[in-house]
DNA sequence: ACCTGAACACCGTTCAAGT
DNA sequence: ACCTGAACACCGTTCAAGT
């Protein structure tokens, strides 16, 4: 039951997860489901914990603690994009904490790694996650759906304003999240990580 | 009409806009709506607009370029924390660059008047923008609609694992946010732009 | 213990019809 | 030009009833 969800979620997208249409693929009726399961918040979390499950929390690379720490918080990033699907699924209904919690552990092991432990290391922890939050977000984030002149670039293309055009053409350009990403987060991973000299 | 829906989304929040309840406030059946503005997106689109507008570009502030690019990143998150309510409507509908735009335009300013155009600049608001939006994210979630065993708090309390005692405690009890923003963003601010000397 | 049928209370949207 | 009524195609959820 909760296999097929998943498998419904990967296939078709977190939005093709209704009971009807779950109950329809599993040849039962809704009220099957919610015998089973107890409705859709249970399910999704049953669904994202699976799923946690099946993260191979791969090991940590990095010679020197700030790599490391990076290297931590690199897992969140390309495991979300490795399961675009269920990490939206994840995302739209606050279950997202469920998904990461491994690697977030990870994560915080690696800072303790680094000396920060106590309220350092929640800190730098929250900062991380949450500058690496703000590039899933742009990442999962389906282009497509919104019509061009309610998007970032439509409007720098309609009202340019004072800004130089040239800046302005690489605004209305695609974006490289990859490369942003590890310039970004690497300075708040340096903020607070500092490797002994 | 857009005024009155932009009144009750400040009033009862984002989930209160349905066109069922829009009409009933409005005294008027849900396909007048429809004749008016067509559809929920359009009116959406229509309440971000004018709310943008409403949105005074206050001036930014600071001595150095750092400082300046610093304030226009903070505009964008105080501004946000100031309107929760169209914020996340537009954040929910693909609607938050038309909301931001003005203010991402103030960002974009100060990073040429620091000496970053074309790509340089580009890159630079981009990677600013994205870390603001994570703690957005962050901020502007609904913690009490969330389940503790759903939580990152309340995955932290069941399952530390082999996190040092004083760091679950600590990750266990609320963020603060603001003081994170500071220095997560200025970690990122001071990655792209250099004060000279 | 497990599953169904029928219903409730919602959504967004369309379209022919009225004035 | 502006508005309505009725309908379509969906949602999540509940509950009495069946085996």
């Amino acid at each position: 039951m909760v296999t097929n969800a998943l498998a419904l979620v990967e296939k078709e997208g977190p939005q093709a997860l209704t009971m009807r249409r779950l109950a329809t693929e599993l040849d039962v009726t809704t009220t099957t489901i919610y015998w089973h399961v107890g409705g859709r918040d249970e399910l999704v979390t049953e669904i994202v914990r699976r799923q946690a499950d099946r993260l191979a929390a791969r090991p940590v690379q990095g010679d020197s603690p700030r790599q490391r720490v990076m290297d931590a918080a690199r897992h969140v990033w390309e495991s979300a994009l490795e399961n675009r699907a269920v990490t939206s699924l994840a995302y739209q209904n606050g279950a997202i904490a469920v998904l990461e919690h491994p690697l977030h552990r990870a994560l915080v092991i690696e800072l303790e790694a680094a000396g920060l432990r106590g309220q350092s290391g929640a800190d730098a922890m929250r900062a991380i996650l949450t500058t690496v939050a703000g590039f899933l977000l742009a990442a999962l984030r389906d282009e497509s759906a919104t019509p061009v002149e309610r998007t970032s670039a439509g409007l720098w293309a309609a009202d340019p304003g004072e800004v130089d055009p040239t800046t302005v053409t690489a605004l209305i350009g695609a974006a490289d999240l990859p490369v942003l990403f590890e310039s970004a987060v690497q300075a708040v991973v340096d903020h607070y990580v500092r490797d002994a000299a």
